[in-house]
DNA sequence: GTGTATGCAAACTGTTTGCATGGAC
DNA sequence: GTCCATGCAAACAGTTTGCATACAC
């Protein structure tokens, strides 16, 4: 299935586009598993190792975050963990391997509590992240 | 109310119960709301200029989560933020007034979740924290 | 031609660690 | 007396920013 652009338009908006930007979004859709900044700067320097500085990537992935190209998906010794994911449209979390680092959606487990009331306070915004093993890591016992 | 031994015993486990380590953790009592380990060291030495340097704090408050008296409630901007929790023994979660740091317990969304299966993962972790505001907060316009 | 993205390096922040000294047990 | 906690400062990792240059539009 072809469901990434990465031409650069989808990936980063309004904002330009250009060969570093175009590889990192390329870069970012193909490793198709949660990273942090610097896995998904060493694999676009595996491609090309004269382009995309790290403060580069950073600022790339800024852009592509804005845009809802990416997504945050968690942490990960202390490093961000971002994600493609291309239904922005609807509210949902994410479910990431411990072990390779794949992901898949979760449905929002606050139907209620949502934008609503919890102890007498004011939900205005919630985090949640899910950790586990995939399918093929629970199975295969963790390998990628 | 007094839930809190502030001695020492109940905050360290079977460490040792210092000087530092006692005013540490009766300040991370007092201030009653969620606190990144830089405010808590100012409280600290606002108390006594001389004592608690940074990494002090650092060890104390990672000693203190260790025992159980500490746990970690949420982020505020790349710090980690914790609270004195009395109740470790419930599973539960955090809400975080994103005004004054006053929190309050909220039950764990996940009941069927929790340690079971989402889009064929095995959940072995989450992470929940909601943010809002709290009755006083909501009712007064933000103030503390 | 204008303005934004790049690349490099320095700066920053939160956090951890090494080491000699002092104090809890 | 032994071992852990302290304090200071240096080290560290992730992330951000300043600035001159190159390129998208």
């Amino acid at each position: 299935m072809r469901t990434d652009d990465t031409s650069g338009r989808t990936a980063y908006g309004s904002g330009r586009v250009t060969a570093p930007r175009r590889l990192i979004a390329s870069t970012a859709s193909q490793l198709n598993r949660a990273f942090t900044i610097d896995e998904l700067a060493d694999a676009v320097r595996d491609t090309d190792p004269r382009h995309a500085a790290t403060a580069t990537v950073y600022r790339a992935v800024a852009a592509m975050e804005a845009s809802g190209f990416l997504v945050r998906v968690g942490q990960r010794d202390g490093a961000t963990l971002f994600a493609r994911c291309g239904d922005s449209a609807r509210h949902h979390h994410h479910v990431v391997c411990d072990s390779c680092g794949k992901i898949a959606h979760a449905a929002c487990p606050l139907p209620e509590v949502e934008s609503g009331h919890t102890a007498g306070f004011i939900i205005t915004r919630h985090e949640v992240t899910l950790y586990g093993l995939c399918p093929a890591c629970a199975a295969g016992g963790g390998s990628d």
